[in-house]
DNA sequence: GCATTGTAAACTGTTAACAAATGCATGCAG
DNA sequence: CTGCATGCATTTGTTAACAGTTTACAATGC
């Protein structure tokens, strides 16, 4: 019999995925203002408790505090989302180099393929496309070996989150297309750093483009 | 008479960057654990507020939690520091590349030219210099125009200025030379992306191995 | 009507107290 | 002396309550 070290998890931790899900799932629309006493409330614990997750969540960028201390879901703008996605460039294009240079750089790659197997297997699914399409770029962040690009990475994923709810789901999937990741995956497999900075750089670029336009239309309509 | 509208600052916040310098400064050493009734006394606050302010240094990381709970000052190793380092290359590759892109490129210039003017005011007083030495590289990423990245880079600067008072100040000064400074500047003038990238990774590189042997010598000695 | 002043409701800032868990020390049995 | 159990001290998790500020709205006086 296998014993899991069972994992006790605090009130604290409990709200914050709570709240991260809330907010990258769209529950909570950007621009809300959350009210400590609902919130508590609703999660059945109390404000204090609640607040420290809301600390967390305001470093991440998920929550902006207001004038009075009030916190609200952060809105992005789309010169944000450019500015967001050429700093996931930059850290991504840093993660493929990394790994370009290590010794097991075949067997790294085989696992970027697994994910990227996952990304094939859910097609169409939209909220499971969504976390492979993460999950791959993730991966390759923490294939990397280096844990301060990987933690760099990780505080991006959340506004990325919010910018793909903002921007709507439909249309963020345009970017996350396995085909695309096919591309990604082969140039990286030749293992020349020039040709995949190009490539991701091209990736993010045009991800950033789709996501502004779609906010454009949006706010047009 | 002129009222100014007077600021008003929380005691969360005055935790905060109590506690951060503290850090930073290397008043409170690395592995140090914070116990939170000590602390709320010395600053004369309730837990509550203290335990909000330690959240978010936590997601600074320059705080990390322990089996139970229990946090303690975040201790650099080598490893991490080339990581660290590698990152903040990244960036301000970003920045730079950026901030040639702009129409105003030398009025930009003139303001980092400024930054290096005080660095060399400063050569020889310890804490003011690496004061200039950071104020430096931050107003390179301001100066990007790019909002994300410097936000990225400031989760960066907690751990980078660990790094510098666990490696030793005197050390870490090697680094903060204004004659490198003057060279990287004098690169970034010339306006090509390409040859800044080289000398700013070179930068980055030189400073990591300097602050990995002062930590060797260190535990050496 | 319009401006000003009370007034109440809604929230956040802050605190103090209670509960639970961990580690340590004391003391006892073998 | 070893091993173990018990109780105590320490520390974090969590809660409820209090205090101060802002906002909206009604009341008052001109």
């Amino acid at each position: 019999m296998s014993i899991k070290s069972l994992q006790r998890t605090t009130l604290r931790d409990q709200c914050l995925n709570g709240l991260r899900s809330a907010i990258t799932s769209g529950q909570l629309p950007a621009g809300h203002h959350l009210v400590e006493t609902e919130l508590s409330e609703a999660f059945g614990v109390s404000r204090g408790t609640l607040r420290e997750a809301m600390r967390r969540l305001e470093q991440e960028g998920l929550l902006v505090a207001g004038p009075r201390g009030q916190l609200r879901v952060r809105e992005i703008n789309e010169g944000e989302i450019g500015h967001l996605y050429q700093v996931r460039a930059a850290l991504e294009v840093l993660a493929a180099r990394s790994l370009c240079q290590h010794a097991d750089f075949p067997d790294r790659l085989e696992t970027l393929r697994e994910c990227l197997a996952r990304l094939h297997a859910v097609e169409g699914n939209l909220g499971e496309q969504i976390e492979a399409d993460l999950s791959f770029h993730r991966t390759l962040c923490e294939l990397s070996g280096n844990s301060v690009l990987l933690s760099s990475w990780l505080a991006l994923e959340g506004p990325v989150r919010v910018t793909i709810m903002h921007a709507g789901i439909e249309r963020a999937l345009n970017n996350m297309s396995s085909s695309r990741h096919d591309h990604l995956l082969e140039v990286l497999s030749q293992r020349d750093p020039a040709h995949i900075e190009r490539v991701l750089v091209e990736h993010m670029d045009e991800a950033a483009q789709r996501l502004m336009q779609a906010m454009e239309t949006q706010s047009a309509g």
